[in-house]
Order: C-alpha cells, then sequence, then structure tokens
DNA sequence: TTGTGGAGCACAATCGTTTGTGCATCGCCT
DNA sequence: AGGCGATGCACAAACGATTGTGCTCCACAA
C-alpha cells in the first residue's frame, strides 16, 4: 500500500498539495492544474488509495455503522441487516453486525465494542427489556436508532412495525371465521412490539363482543422453544381452543410442531396466525397465514435515520417513531370453526 | 470520550507513562507502582477508553476482518455470517459483513472497500467463476478464506463442505430406490460445489450402472429462479423422469414449485432431494430429503483459517482445503420407482 | 570527591491523513 | 522604484494512540 509521503515525492510536491490535489481542493487553495494533474497521475502509478484508519483518526469520521441483532439466523434479522448493509453501503459506509445470541449481557459488550470503535450510528434489535445503556450510548453523542423491538418509554428513534393494526387485522381473521377462544404465543412481554399487539388483538376481541381471558396468553419469548411449550401446555390445558396466535415466525413453527405431536391438524382442528413472514413459508406443511412486516422498508428507513442522525447535535433528536405498515398474507392455516 | 492526554494530566503524568501503565508495561519500563495506580484511578474516573481507530493506526492492527456473502437473507449466508461473527468476536474482532448481491463487480467493489478499511483477513464466499481479484488482495498480504463457494485451480485457503461425498450418497439414495432417470438442477457452473457434486452424481449413477445423460443437467445458478426454470423446462421435455437431484435449497424450492404447477406430487410422482439444509425445512409442505452442510462448522473454521492467517508472512500460505463433513437428512421427498 | 548504575519518568517520533498559515515569487499599478 | 495583490506552494500542527531513547535524581562504592 503506497501513501500520500510517496505519491508527494513522486509528484515533487509536498503531502498538503498533494492532498489538496486528490480531494479536489486545488482551486480553493490555487494548486496549478499541471501540478494536480501530476500528482493524479503519481497516484495512479503508485495504485494509491487513502488509508481509511488515518482518515477516521483525522476526521474523526469512520464510516461505520453497527448493527446489533439478537439471531443473525433468525431469517427476519438477516433481512433486517442485509437492507441496512445495502443502503448503508450506498452511501459509503461499511456495516459492522453483531450478533447480540439474545443475551443482554453480550448486547452490551458488543456496544462497547462498537463505541470503542467510533461507528457513527448504531441500529440496534434490542434484547430484553431495558434500554438504559441504550439511551447512555445515544446521550454519549452516538445516534442509537431501534428497530423492531422498541420500548414504550424511550426517547430513541425508533422503527418497527404497525403492530397493533397488524394484530387487529389477524384477529379479526380469525373471529370472522367464528373464532371465539383464541390461544396467544406471545413473545418477550415488556416489549412494545408484543405489547401493542396483544393491545390489538384484544381490540379485535372486543369488536367481536370477545372478553380476553388471560390464561389464554402464553410465552415468554420470540424463540421457537417459548412457541412451543406454551403451545404444547395451551393445548392440553384448554382443549376448547380453535385458534392459536404466534407473535413470531419461531413461535409459530413451535406451534406447528405441538400441534402435530397432539395429533391436531392444520388448519381442520386447529387454525393458526403468524407474525412475520419467511421465505418458503408457502411452500410450508402448512401454508402460514400470516401478518407480514416489510423488513426491507425497516431496515432501510433504520439505515436512513441513523445516517441522517450522524452530525446533528448530540442525539437532540425529538422522539420519533416510525411504523411501517403491515400486510396479512393469507394462506391455509385457518378455517372457519365447525359446529359442533 | 476522554483521551490519553487526559487522562495523563489527570494523573499529573506524561502521556507515554500513561500507555504503558493502562498497557501493563509498567515493570519493564520502571514504572512505580504508586503511579500506575494514581493512573488507573484516573482512566476509571473518566471513563477513558482508547480509541480504537487511533491504535488502529498506530499498531497497523484494526481487528477487523471482513466477510462478503452473495446474500444474506440466504440462511445459509446468514448462518455462515454468524458462526464467523461469533468466532471472530470471541478474539476480539469485529466483522464487517458486506453483501455483494451475487454480482461480481459490486463484489469487487466491496472487496476494494474492504482493503481499504484495512481489515486484516476477508472471508469470501465468491460470486461468479473468478479468482484473480481475491488472489490479487491475498498476495496484496490480506489473507483470503474462501467459504462454500472455492475453485478449483486457485491457491487461497478454502473451507467448503465435502460436495462429491454429500452427491455421491444423495445419488445413492436415489438409485436404491430404483430411480434412473435422474434431473440435476445445478447451481454454477465452474465453480467447485457444483462440479464437484456433479462429478459424485456421476460416479454414484457408474456405480449402479446408469450412464450419465448431459441433457438431463440443467440450471445455471443456485438461485430458485434457475431451479424453477430448469425443473419445468426438464419436466416439460422428459416426462420419464422420475427424480429430481437439486444442487441448493433455492434451487429445490424452484423444483417443488415446479412440481406444483405440472401437477406431480411429491415423492408420489416425483421425488426431490435437496443440497443445504434450511430452518423449518422439516416443516415444509414437502419435507425435504437434503444433503445437510454444517454451516456452522464452515463459519468456525474459516475465522479461523482466516485469524490464523493474520500477521503470518504475506499470503504465503500453502494452498490448503479444508473439507466439512455432510451429512444426509432424509425425509419425506423420495419414494421407490413405481413399477409400471 | 567523583564516578557508576539504576529507578522513575518525560520527550519526541511515528502511524497516514487533513488543513490553517506562512513564505516566496511575479506581475501590475502608481 | 516601491507597494500590493495574486499565485503557487511548503511547513507544521493536529487526530490519539504506542514506543525508543534521553534526562534527572539519588544512592552507594571507590
Amino acid at each position: 500500500m503506497s501513501t500520500l509521503k510517496q505519491v508527494a515525492e513522486k509528484a515533487g510536491v509536498s503531502v498538503s498539495v498533494a492532498s489538496r490535489s486528490l480531494n479536489g481542493h486545488a482551486k480553493t487553495y490555487r494548486i496549478s492544474d499541471a501540478t494536480v494533474s501530476r500528482v493524479k497521475e503519481a497516484a495512479d502509478k503508485l495504485d494509491f488509495r487513502p488509508s481509511q484508519t488515518a482518515r477516521s483518526l483525522r476526521l474523526k469520521k469512520t464510516g461505520l455503522v453497527g448493527v446489533v441483532v439478537p439471531d443473525l439466523s433468525n431469517p427476519f434479522f438477516a433481512s433486517i441487516s442485509q437492507s441496512i448493509a445495502l443502503s448503508a453501503e450506498a452511501e459509503g459506509y461499511s456495516v459492522i453486525v453483531a450478533d447480540s445470541r439474545e443475551e443482554t449481557e453480550h448486547e452490551i459488550r458488543l456496544l462497547q465494542q462498537l463505541e470503542d470503535r467510533q461507528v457513527e450510528a448504531l441500529v440496534v434489535c434490542p434484547v430484553g427489556t431495558q434500554s438504559t445503556h441504550l439511551q447512555q450510548i445515544n446521550e454519549g453523542g452516538t445516534p442509537v436508532v431501534l428497530a423492531d423491538r422498541t420500548f414504550p418509554e424511550c426517547d430513541l428513534v425508533q422503527v418497527t412495525s404497525e403492530h397493533r393494526a397488524g394484530a387487529v387485522k389477524a384477529t379479526r381473521l380469525l373471529t370472522a371465521k367464528g373464532h371465539r377462544v383464541i390461544g396467544v404465543l406471545q413473545g418477550l412481554p415488556g416489549t412494545l412490539p408484543n405489547d401493542q399487539r396483544l393491545s390489538g388483538h384484544a381490540e379485535a376481541l372486543k369488536e367481536s363482543g370477545v372478553v380476553l381471558d388471560q390464561s389464554l396468553i402464553r410465552g415468554n419469548n420470540f424463540t421457537e422453544a417459548s412457541g412451543f411449550d406454551s403451545a404444547k401446555k395451551l393445548l392440553t390445558d384448554r382443549p376448547d381452543i380453535t385458534a392459536l396466535f404466534a407473535f413470531s415466525t419461531p413461535n409459530a413453527m413451535g406451534a406447528l410442531r405441538a400441534a402435530n405431536e397432539s395429533g391436531r391438524h392444520v388448519p381442520q382442528d386447529l387454525s393458526i396466525v403468524g407474525f412475520d413472514d419467511s421465505p418458503y413459508a408457502d411452500l410450508m406443511n402448512v401454508p402460514l397465514t400470516t401478518v407480514c412486516q416489510d423488513v426491507d422498508k425497516i431496515g432501510q428507513i433504520a439505515a436512513d435515520l441513523a445516517l441522517r442522525a450522524v452530525g446533528s447535535s448530540k442525539g437532540r433528536k425529538r422522539k420519533t417513531r416510525h411504523d411501517v405498515k403491515t400486510r396479512v398474507i393469507v394462506r391455509n392455516s385457518i378455517s372457519s370453526v365447525r359446529d359442533s
């Protein structure tokens, strides 16, 4: 790798002139055209490419954005990361992707590392229900954008789906088919997506004159394990259940397995609606009816907000929330309640 | 963010002493215990964390590794990236993940960017069949490790699956059930995974006394589109086909769709075997029998090789190839040939 | 008393950029 | 001829760390 100094020597000028020539500051600093072309030629010959590390140090601009997701192998987060990466790359940024393994502790460690690397912005799909560490970083001057899993009481810029509206649509789909006893496989309580989906669900139930039965709400995480366990118990505790509303794809997959194990056929014996779409869901054993989030858009907006926030006054952004529309994909996992 | 200088001032010492105190070089440079603790205290109070950018510049060590994959939304690559990220993080490295969008041009741009950022190593799942740009980077001093898609004639360190052996197992599965006319939905010709799978397929056929019919081999990419189109044509061109061997999960999914559209039931009318596993494949409409690659292991080994190569003499590594074992997951997508 | 050696630190160079400022030289006007 | 404004560049200071070397003081021995 050749340095600016070498270029300058080869062109017979000083480093400063070389720098300015290559950066288009020639006019401003009265450098003759002849010199500029000599420098450019030298740079070409030496295949000069400026050290990003050095410029980062000098300019206090690393061109890095950090992305922290709970589980990169989950297609939902992989897609968000991809979308962020593509948006960021388009603006000359690179993204450091970090996997928090669904552990808050690890998330905190990763965030520290990223801060030390002086990423210019962070997009985080947080684990857990605490946001103080995130807010601290934001106050510290590194803009933090929350994606997907957001928090109700939190002054950070957030982008997420219209969970309430999505849940309303999903539940209506079920009530319209006569379902009255609907089990809910929820994700992590306390997170905004979860709580808003619950609220949407309750609202749609009320519309149909059904009172929400708290004992039908189970689960404590967005994982498949939580979905499976909760569904299993729910199906034995409440044999009168005719439908399940799963708050994530892993939850729904867990539910499917549980249904299989308990000998229920979907959708004949049990209807299932999911949240989030996943690749090839239409080719599933039970093509899953689901509330589809627009992951690409979430990623794009998140990246956009993050980069927009770079350089604005110390994370002073007002609390902004972006809610991306959801749409329901109806497949063959729900049916009408059988007259019994 | 506080700097070393501020720490030094607060502790009443020079920057050099501060640096050495914090880095454990106290004994070597005869710094008194009293001073060391004064410095540490000051560092604590100021919440000092060294600028990685500055140390990178000085030490010529960025602690970054670059990962380039063709499509992050593909669970296969997402999992590899995850595995690399986790391994790298464990050793204090951060990974920059870049998505080449299956375009060689873009891959080259990304690699340049990563080189400019002075990543210490690169793990690349390359697009296309050219490797010269990769070799150049490797000669340039940044170790390059190829993962998954490797090249036969190429002096780079490579880690991939035992494609040949995997393909042999898969094809035997079919021939054992009496299949003689087997369509192949291949990926990108010229890539080692593809060509070795072909070779394994041919070998297994020969064992059963079947001569390979080139016209049964279709497809030009690992994408779903390629799988779908090829399967579609194959099924009309050669109605005598009883089985399909797809060289990737997307290929297999394309095949499934094509089968659906042509009214063939899997596995009754058509058997399908895939390559690569994908999440929830067991819950698919047609639970896919597949040759499963150990993505985690691939990622781990790749990360390991990459980090191991850091600092060794200028990419002078001998050509090493690591082949990770595959295993076949038998699900319900193949059946015996019906007597006709 | 002078010399020697070690203990404890500070100075300054360095990594590769960017950028504010100073110093010539030249032409032109008065 | 002397002054003045361009013009074209070089010098040097940053950015924030690490590290080789030099300086000062003190104790102790000769």
